[in-house]
DNA sequence: TCCTTAATTTCGGCGACGAAATTATTATGG
DNA sequence: CCATAATAATTTCGTCGCCGAAATTAAGGA
């Protein structure tokens, strides 16, 4: 999977703002020459067009580049074990609508998924401008060869989604990690306007997390890469869905947060989400602490991460949005009392769209600017 | 600084036994082109000849290519508190031969450094052959501006050394912190022959780790990254040197065992890392368990970054070798308990001169064969 | 008008790649 | 035994992405 994404980087970068060949060279590290070469292709496709010269003070007026967001669209699916949640985007990254259907992973799942595009592809008017889709996966996934290794969620095992429903479909079709898909958008459209090298925490059902290093998504030999959840924090620690013991998930995951509650007493069975945080808006006693104490533990382990790796900006995504502030007073003082250098965090709010739109941008990135 | 790697893989790769060309592409993943082009360019520079075409089965025959070891040379320096160990390595990674020197690093070290290297670039017959010098330096070292941010060690802080250096010697000049250099050497003729995506832990006086992702040396933004000695454990863990509580370092530096020793009572003073050997050998009681306690923690911390980055190998380098065989039995059972998938875990002999080749290897990578 | 400055483009080069061509064998059918 | 096919290694060719240096362009100022 070759990842044009020098010419995605330009689109995105210009998707805020209109800015000129010499600030783009600058803020993406690349030289003038090549900037030139992208954005001549740019605007032979279409996706820029040049703005008046900006006349600033003495030497050649800078000519500022502008998105045509709708000269071309990218779809973008996120699988849930019981629906689909699908964004179309612009080329500047905003939705041109979103839609969610019910799905079942069991019955015929490529054919469902393939309904769903050609839907949108069928679409007079907007169909043409989908350059391409992307499904965000949760689980183990092999972008490379398109396969699905493991999705415990969706009960799914080697299956090879990408080569059936690029069958079906008549644009390409490309998959990934939920994380590393909401990962490449933060890269293009998020922290990487800032950072070169990042990670992304990935905090809901598991703990997942994303990593990008000179601007490139990190994903390992076969797509492995990002098992944050599976790091082990305490090999006494509560047994894990994994076989072991006390790894990271198993006191921030949702599930685990509910357990952990159950276990100190403080409910007196598994709830979901929404209800942990009605108990800690309401400040129930002991639930905050419980939830500082997993932020802390996360922020730990994260600090590891940040440290060995040499990132300097950490953001953080997923479900658990809602519980962020009871985990955060425990996870920032862990994190920047376990860092060496200095740390910035950042938090995204929660939607249910996220992936989708990580989804999309994997399309953005390998293949809207390509050729 | 470019590291024009893929030159020096071949010779390194051809350093153990000559293979012919379409075997190096298949190893090196490259194209059968980029192969043909590189090891002409390496013939025309004298280092490398073809041997006599090998007839196989059908097809035409293979044509093995030969490194001529003695075609160019390297110099390595260690640079270390009390002295300096120097190696002079020929293509292949052997040894001509090393040296010690008594070193200060407080009175005018580079200086001293430079008169060491005039003395073997001086030398008749080798001297000339001489391509390159490296330097492997313990702290934190800025590879890319050729500065030492920080090495404690030392007791220096923002030495330009490879600027000042490079005025004073003929050849180019390359520093890395030490066990990134010796992470190099692990690539070309180590591990790397079998992963393209490792992990180096180095332990001794610090510990390090070295990361290989994608057959290249990850060094982070300002050559910062690999902090593995100062990735947290337990907040509540001993005081460290940098301030805080419960780093690796503090249950696994040898220092730090030494320290934990005189707290359990196990000895009336802090040993240095012979005695401690002496007294696992002679198995005074509560020794064993305290390093193989240390080798534990190494090991989770470890089995965490192993996760995250999904790497199938790992390699054990350091000062600390003779006490692995006691930290190995907390260690070895802490990663695989870990670690989501299976490990190679590799165990080098140490020896002085390791960071030396390790430096050496710098040069190879990124000079020897540039052009 | 000519000089300076800054943005941008052109040009040449490097490293890598895939596809097609070339080369040097072995196997096989007459 | 020889011509031809099959096979496998290697080279050539055209392309792509990126870069630095030099050239060009379009101002402002003396």
């Amino acid at each position: 999977m070759r990842e044009d994404l020098v010419r995605a980087e330009i689109l995105a970068m210009l998707g805020r703002e209109p800015l000129n060949r010499s600030e783009i060279a600058a803020r993406l590290g690349l030289g003038a020459a090549t900037v030139t070469e992208h954005t001549r292709r740019l605007i032979d496709l279409g996706y820029l067009r040049e703005l008046a010269p900006q006349v600033s003070g003495r030497g050649r007026p800078r000519v500022p580049l502008e998105v045509l967001p709708d000269a071309a669209y990218t779809l973008g699916l996120r699988v849930h074990h019981t629906h689909v949640v699908g964004v179309l985007m612009r080329l500047n990254g905003s939705e041109v609508r979103r839609f969610t259907q019910p799905f079942d992973p069991r019955a015929e799942p490529v054919e469902q998924l393939a309904k769903m595009c050609l839907e949108v592809l069928g679409e007079p008017g907007t169909g043409e401008r989908v350059r391409g889709v992307g499904l965000a996966v949760p689980g183990v996934i092999d972008p490379a060869k398109g396969v699905v290794r493991l999705s415990p969620h969706l009960g799914w095992s080697d299956l090879a989604l990408r080569p059936r429903l690029a069958e079906l479909l008549p644009v390409p079709v490309l998959i990934d990690n939920d994380t590393r898909a909401s990962t490449t958008a933060e890269l293009l459209f998020g922290t990487g306007r800032d950072h070169d090298d990042f990670l992304v925490l990935a905090v809901g059902g598991g703990v997942g997390m994303g990593i990008v290093l000179g601007r490139r998504v990190h994903r390992g030999p076969d797509g492995v890469a990002g098992e944050f959840g599976h790091v082990p924090v305490d090999p006494l620690g509560p047994p894990c869905v994994c076989g072991r013991r006390g790894c990271v998930e198993t006191y921030a995951a949702d599930y685990a947060l509910a357990a952990r509650a159950v276990e100190r007493g403080l409910t007196s069975r598994a709830v979901a989400v929404d209800e942990l945080h009605a108990l800690a808006l309401a400040d129930t006693p002991g639930i905050r602490d419980l939830m500082a104490e997993a932020g802390a533990t996360l922020g730990r382990a994260a600090a590891g991460i940040v440290n060995v790796l040499a990132v300097r900006a950490l953001t953080v995504i997923g479900e658990s949005h809602v519980l962020w502030p009871y985990l955060e007073p425990g996870f920032r003082p862990a994190v920047e009392g376990g860092v060496l250098s200095g740390l910035e965090i950042s938090v995204r709010p929660w939607d249910d769209s996220a992936h989708a739109l990580g989804a999309a941008c994997l399309v953005l990135a390998a293949t809207v600017a390509a050729r």
